[in-house]
Order: structure tokens, then C-alpha cells, then sequence
DNA sequence: GTGATTGCAAAGTGTTTGCATCCAC
DNA sequence: GTGGATGCAAACACTTTGCAATCAC
């Protein structure tokens, strides 16, 4: 399943309105972005462009990536050490995360009840709640077949 | 209130025990750590140390507190770019942050309900939950009321 | 044509590492 | 005395920036 091509084109309009001209390494870098559906480092995300045929430097894709936090059509997290990672935001509802740290493989939900949690929280210290992130770290069922299995 | 001296000996004892030599530098970053109750960066760490008296090298202090990260003595956070902070880990219970986008400034709060949600979650997916991260971004209430007046 | 964007290389951060010296044990 | 710890400087990984050439408009 790919990202419907409108949303892409809108985010280009977007782009053009705000002055910003649109060349074929954008083009490139937000389809990578929209469809690889995870989370993606710069680094990735410049080899993944240079496989596919054209030439570019990671200052453009850095460049790039930070235009379109800018934007809000991309979210920036630090879940370590090391590069940070990408996520596409259009069209996904919000979610959170389980990090496993024996693989650092990523997998997503989402919980109503825990949302509603968050704005009591902030509405009992008169905070104006923006975003959050809710990280789980643990170890990931396949992991722990695998420790498992080790012992 | 400053930490009870019987923790940092514990610490110190429990050091010696894996065999690692205790040294003026090591005692200064631990009590620093200790008592500064918030998040601190490396940065700032290696110069409360060095403002005190002795001369450091910020690699002491990376080492210093890779060491305590190994002990679980203090914990490491990455909160946006820029260098990670350092929280003290013992004698205090488990929270989470409320997160200025304006001032930057930390607001701690625990929550037991979210916890409880926290582990229900892990247990859907199976996952074998180890340590957890919440953070709520946003504008904490004198931010708010500074963005009001400039209005 | 004009000015924004690119690639490149250089500069910047924050952090780690190699090595000779030093000091806790 | 001995081996681990330190300071220093160099190396690192990731990211940003200055600049001339290029390309979208």
C-alpha cells in the first residue's frame, strides 16, 4: 500500500506556496519518506536516494528532512544514541511505540485511554499540551523466544 | 535537601566491588549528579567540576557517567538535539516530564493510572517491558502567560 | 534572467579513543 | 609496584554551513 499520490502533491503545492522550489531530490526524498512507512535515519534515507539513480549529497537531504519537520509533514525523534530517525505524519493517526532493545525493532499502537491520560495530566499543571511521545522499551516477543532458547 | 551521604558510599562500594578505582573526579561527578536534582548535560556537569577546583577533561566526565549509566546509578535522556542529560536514578520513584518548548524548563509528575495502562499495553503485545519513557511537549504556564502579554 | 537549490568540502557539535603519565590500591 | 584512571589531542559520527555552479520558475 503506497501513499495516495494527492497527498504528495499537496504537500508540493504547499511547498511552491511558501516560496520553495521543487526539485526532483524533494520529489524523491518525501516519496521515500511517505512509502517506507517506518522510521528512517538521513543516512538511509541518502543511500536508499542515491540507489535509485540520481546523484545527491546528504547536505541536501539533511536540508530536505528539516524543511519538511519545518512543514510538519515529517517528525524528528531521538530514540538513541546515533542519527536520529524520520516518520511520516500525514494521514496516520497519532501512535507510540514498543522499542525492543535486543533487535531495536519498532513496533507501533496506539490506546485511546492512555491520550486521554495525557491532557488530565497536563490540564492539572495548566500546561498547553502539544505533541508527546510514549517510548516502551522492552523485549519484543521474537526476542525473547530467541533468549530463550539461548539458555 | 541534599542526598543522603550513605547512597554515594553505596555506590562507591558497589564500584570497588567490579574492581574500578575510586577518584576525586569520580566522587565530584557523583555528587554533583546527586544533588543537582534535575537533568544535567555532560557539558554542564564538566563544568560545575571544574568550577568547584579540580581540573577535569570532559572525556573523564563521558566516562564517568557511561560508568553510572552501566550501574543503573544514573540514567541518560535524549530530549531533542544537542547533547543527552543525566538524571539521578536512586532514591526516587519513577516519573515522567512535562517538557517547555519555550523555556525548555522540566516539570516532573507520576502518574500511577498511566503505569498501570503502560504495563496493559506491554502484556497485548506481548512485549516483556523493561524501562519506559513519557514526555509530554509543550508550554508550561509562565511561558503561557509571557506569550499572552507580548500579544 | 533571477534567485533558490545543489554538491562539495570545510566547519561544527557532542562524544569516544589512543597513549603517556599519574595515582588508588 | 601495578594496573586502572586521567588529561590531552586526535578521531569519530552526525549535522550544518559557505560558496560557486546549476536549475526551477
Amino acid at each position: 500500500m503506497s501513499i495516495d499520490a494527492s497527498v504528495l502533491e499537496r504537500v508540493r503545492d504547499e511547498a511552491r506556496r511558501l516560496g520553495v522550489r521543487w526539485t526532483i531530490q524533494r520529489q524523491a526524498i518525501l516519496e521515500l519518506l511517505a512509502n517506507c512507512g517506518e522510521h528512517i535515519t538521513a543516512e538511509e534515507l541518502h543511500r536508499r536516494v542515491a540507489r535509485q539513480d540520481h546523484v545527491i549529497s546528504p547536505a541536501t537531504v539533511y536540508r530536505t528532512v528539516n524543511m519538511l519537520v519545518e512543514m510538519s509533514v515529517v517528525s524528528k525523534r531521538n530514540f538513541s544514541d546515533g542519527g536520529a530517525s524520520f516518520e511520516w505524519n500525514l494521514s496516520k493517526r497519532h501512535h507510540d511505540h514498543l522499542v525492543c532493545v535486543d533487535c531495536g525493532g519498532i513496533t507501533e499502537f496506539q490506546d485511546e485511554s492512555i491520550e486521554d491520560l495525557q491532557i488530565a495530566i497536563a490540564k492539572r499543571y495548566d500546561f498547553e499540551l502539544g505533541h508527546h511521545r510514549l517510548d516502551l522499551f522492552g523485549r519484543c516477543s521474537a526476542c525473547q523466544r530467541l533468549a530463550k532458547e539461548k539458555r
